[in-house]
DNA sequence: CTGAGTCGGTTCTGAAATCGAACTTAATTT
DNA sequence: AAATTAAGTTCGATTTCAGAACCGACTCAG
């Protein structure tokens, strides 16, 4: 399967991974959500080639994740700022950190924290219900084909049992 | 850089990469969710070559995601079933799942659905603060340096204007 | 007891992606 | 005039991936 095909599955997880679904991406985006903004600080900070930061600031951009603003006009420079759709893969990008956080720090512990401005206090995210406000347990939660399902290729086994 | 040195960076997301960070990796994972145990249902699921599929199923279960479980012995056959450490990566599948149900699904809707069995209710997850239970926003949240912090790469340019 | 099928892989070759380094272009600074 | 900055592009060498075939231990049907 090629990355463009990955666009087409009737599944939410392939499609989202056909535009972030790389570790250079996800690298990018965390440094946009640290504030990076410009092509040499991403390539100081990441050690990734040129060419690579180049190929995948334009893909983030052609999928509405990131957007080209001008700083300046001669000669043309600009940064690039992350979309609303960019910044809505926040609970993504502090999920994967928290996960990291819990089971690959080593002895000396987590290199960064995070405090919540409103509470003040230093927080761990936690995925929770938006209905019931419940933390979500992967056991809790049932998956159920949806109106855009095309095939039952992604549904649970225990859904599928009859084919 | 290469993978094995991401798993040395000073930062949690570059560590959680070097296990996840990888297409494959997070379908083999979606299906692990989703009820999938053996070689060949993954290989019939996901479309990948069984090359691949072997290699990546070796390095979840070195990196102590998954485990390999017997289930007869002539000849021997096993299934791979997620650890706790694997079952932690809920949060960060269902929020990639969720932001392609968002920003990918097409005019025809979403492929799935989710119901919370303890409230009944379809939901959409939501990520929020361990401490207020409020949803985390990015502008919303600070990010310090750690106990484990080796350098200052990782952190956000507002907090380095020193160097 | 032969032949097909199952399961969990390994091996092979050509195609594609990535790496590291150098080069380009337009403008500013020394 | 020469160096520097910013945002890339280009190029050859290396690494990874895709697709297909093959393998080994066993079971089952005839």
């Amino acid at each position: 399967m090629k990355w463009d095909e990955l666009a087409e599955e009737s599944c939410s997880m392939a499609r989202t991974l056909s535009v972030i679904g790389d570790r250079w991406t996800l690298l990018i985006l965390r440094d946009c959500f640290l504030g990076v903004r410009r092509f040499d600080a991403f390539q100081d900070r990441l050690g990734v080639t040129r060419g690579i930061l180049s190929d995948r600031l334009k893909q983030l951009t052609e999928a509405g994740v990131l957007k080209k603003i001008a700083y300046q006009d001669r000669p043309p420079r600009h940064e690039y700022k992350l979309t609303a759709k960019g910044l809505d893969l926040y609970p993504v990008v502090l999920s994967i950190v928290h996960w990291g956080d819990r089971h690959m720090a080593g002895d000396a512990g987590r290199p960064v924290l995070h405090r919540h401005q409103s509470c003040g206090h230093l927080f761990d995210p936690v995925l929770s219900c938006s209905e019931c406000g419940d933390p979500l347990r992967p056991q809790e939660v049932d998956v159920l084909p949806g109106p855009g399902r095309t095939d039952d290729r992604h549904l649970p086994v225990t859904a599928r049992r009859s084919g």
